[in-house]
DNA sequence: CGGACAAGCTGA
DNA sequence: CAGCTTGTCCGG
């Protein structure tokens, strides 16, 4: 093993400097995925504001010139080894902090070290950072009388700093979280506060709220990533925000710690709620996740504090719970309950009613996206083609990854619209269609579709919205959000679907508001006993969070244990040689087993061990993904 | 990843 | 045996 891979925890040393008959060298990675090692170059003079740690650079390598970044500084040159000097500077990266955490986000999901530097990196190329010269660190702002949680607020916070590591903030969603923020700022001033918000649309709004309050405070990512470098402000930003080019963190706050969009699905599949818990503990700052429904997750590597029940309960949605075992399962999607509640708010003029409907599983049915046809079978005519994989279709030429193949009698062909040629092909979505038509005549009122796909913005003027769970994160507000069908979301397949049910509740609440309003969240399901809607009804997420953990530590689910996913070529002996490095079986070491689909799953008694047996175990050649506690399983 | 180079195949 | 394809190796 030569000495330029591995670990760098030394990264950012400040060496004696170059003597004047030395040349400065530096170490680097290469911002290619498939390249792993790390080289040596030499700094030549005009470029020795680049001899730092994090700056970005091209380099020539093996003929071809990629972008690097530098790992290390004042390297001590490899004997016999002819270097090649850097052949340009591309400005600033991520500053030696975040590159040392960057090296361990490689480590704790075994991905390879360049795609951290790369989410961690501008942008564009930035030559400079402002100055902070003259900026205060102290502020003078103090929040006055703001609404709820009121004086909790105060108390929380006092206790989340008192506290030596993580805390998570149990509130309700309808409570305004950002009074937390305020309250960090008020106490801590502006400036190394880092602010997590899952998405960058939300989380520009968190910004111009921060920067109401004091203008000039607030960097948001990745719009200021200079400022945000620069230091003396807050900077907010979205999953990425994590790896924020802060000098060193005073404070981080995650709001909605729980929201799903802070893990990338993607290998590696790292969070942001974890970068920024190790990063926060990194610097000895306070770290603070809120959330209105922690799932076991965040609860066991966290202190839970919460507001009082009478706060809790307020500040979720009143949740009526119209259970359908009783009715015949042909009535269709509407009960007669729920179509009643649709049309008092309608008939009052309270506001807009909303419906949610999510069909799981892989579309079955495409229509062209520019003639609009419906894909039908070449063969026998049959109503509609399905996708398939090339993967499970090994006869059919291997020069597109996806085919259309007739589920009446199986023949196949390429996926073209059959009537105009387009290769635009769209899922239809049936099931909210044909639900905002049938509420539509229902309601005797214009029903608007929303999904994923629909790309325009909401009016906000419509009085009646049908769509996918998409609908709950375009529209702002409603009278009223029903579920039509809320058991899709409580039998997904995923250990995590209880959770994200919850948070769907928590999320329309955000939109009807707090149960002493008029708004109502009305939820069709066959499991009407299920924990998730005591939960919800109770307005009580830890009745939630305190099943799912014995569930989950009686099954070794994170996290009560860790898992990692496998996949491709390599995959099989990978996982033999990660599971026989390490004491095979659990409770001491890792464990391998081949799944049905031909990934391997590695199952470990924590994120600790299993990190380090991956570490530990060469790659072999081919494709590898690995995917540290996935989602779905 | 993608360039370099070596070994293998083809056709005259 | 030039000219091209295919495969393996390795990068400072």
């Amino acid at each position: 093993m030569s000495g330029a891979s591995g670990p760098a925890p030394t990264a950012g040393a400040p060496s004696a400097g170059p003597g004047p008959d030395r040349p400065t060298v530096v170490r680097v990675v290469p911002d290619v995925p498939a390249i792993s090692r790390r080289f040596d170059y030499v700094v030549p003079p005009d470029l020795a504001r680049a001899a730092t740690v994090g700056h970005r650079v091209r380099v020539r390598l093996h003929g071809r010139r990629v972008a690097a970044w530098v790992v290390e500084a004042g390297v001590e040159p490899a004997e016999g080894i002819e270097l090649r000097p850097i052949a340009a500077s591309s400005g600033l990266g991520p500053p030696p902090a975040v590159v040392d955490l960057a090296e361990w986000a490689a480590w704790r999901w075994a991905g390879p070290v360049s795609s951290f530097l790369a989410t961690a990196s501008p942008p564009r190329v930035v030559e400079r950072l402002p100055s902070t010269v003259g900026r205060e660190t102290q502020s003078s702002f103090r929040p006055g009388a703001l609404p709820s949680p009121g004086g909790e607020a105060v108390a929380l916070v006092d206790q989340v700093l008192a506290a030596s590591g993580p805390v998570t903030v149990r509130l309700a969603p309808c409570l305004d979280a950002l009074r937390i923020v305020r309250e960090v700022r008020s106490r801590l001033g502006p400036a190394g506060v880092l602010v997590l918000v899952p998405t960058v649309a939300a989380a520009a709004q968190v910004a111009s709220r921060l920067e109401g309050d004091e203008p000039g405070s607030v960097a948001l990512l990745p719009r200021d990533w200079p400022a945000a470098g620069g230091g003396g402000v807050t900077v907010v930003g979205a999953r990425a925000g994590a790896w924020a080019p802060l000098p060193a963190c005073r404070a981080v706050v995650v709001l909605d710690a729980h929201d799903e969009r802070y893990r990338e699905e993607r290998a590696p599949t790292w969070s942001a709620v974890d970068v920024a818990v190790e990063r926060a503990r990194r610097d000895g700052a306070p770290c603070v996740l809120v959330s209105p429904c922690p799932g076991p997750d965040l609860l066991e590597r966290s202190v839970e504090i919460t507001t009082s029940r009478a706060a809790e309960r307020r500040g979720w949605p009143l949740v009526e719970v119209v259970d359908r075992r009783a009715d015949d399962p042909r009535t269709g999607l509407f009960a007669t309950r729920t179509v009643t509640r649709c049309r008092q708010v309608l008939d009052e003029h309270r506001g807009p009613v909303v419906a949610v409907l999510q069909r799981t599983g892989r579309a079955r049915l495409l229509a062209c996206s520019a003639c609009r046809a419906l894909c039908r079978c070449a063969v026998c005519g049959g109503p509609a083609a399905a996708v398939d994989t090339a993967a499970d279709a090994a006869d059919v030429a291997a020069t597109v990854d996806t085919v259309l193949s007739c589920r009446r009698c199986g023949a196949r062909r390429p996926p073209v619209c059959a009537e105009c040629d387009s290769a635009r092909l769209g899922i239809l979505r049936m099931g909210v269609a044909r639900a905002a038509e049938e509420l539509s005549a229902l309601l005797g009122e214009d029903a608007v579709e929303v999904t994923a796909r629909t790309s325009r913005e909401t009016r906000g003027d419509e009085r009646l919205v049908v769509g996918t769970e998409a609908v709950l994160h375009r529209v702002t507000r409603a009278a009223l959000v029903v579920f039509l069908d809320f058991d899709q979301h409580l039998l997904a397949p995923r250990y995590t679907a209880g959770e994200e049910a919850l948070a769907l509740v928590a999320r329309a609440g955000r939109l009807v508001g707090g149960r002493e309003g008029t708004g109502r969240v009305v939820v069709q399901t066959r499991l009407a006993d299920h924990e998730v809607l005591r939960a919800a009804v109770q307005a009580d997420p830890a009745l939630l969070a305190a099943s799912d953990r014995s569930v989950r530590a009686q099954l070794g689910l994170p996290p009560f244990g860790a898992l990692a996913v496998v996949s491709g070529e390599g995959a099989e002996a990978f996982a033999r040689a990660v599971a026989g490095h390490a004491v095979p079986g659990p409770p001491t070491g890792v464990d391998a087993t081949a799944l049905a689909t031909g990934e391997w799953l590695l199952r470990a008694p924590d994120a600790t061990v299993l990190a380090d047996a991956m570490a530990a175990v060469p790659r072999p050649p081919g494709r590898l993904r690995v995917a540290v506690d996935p989602r779905h399983l």
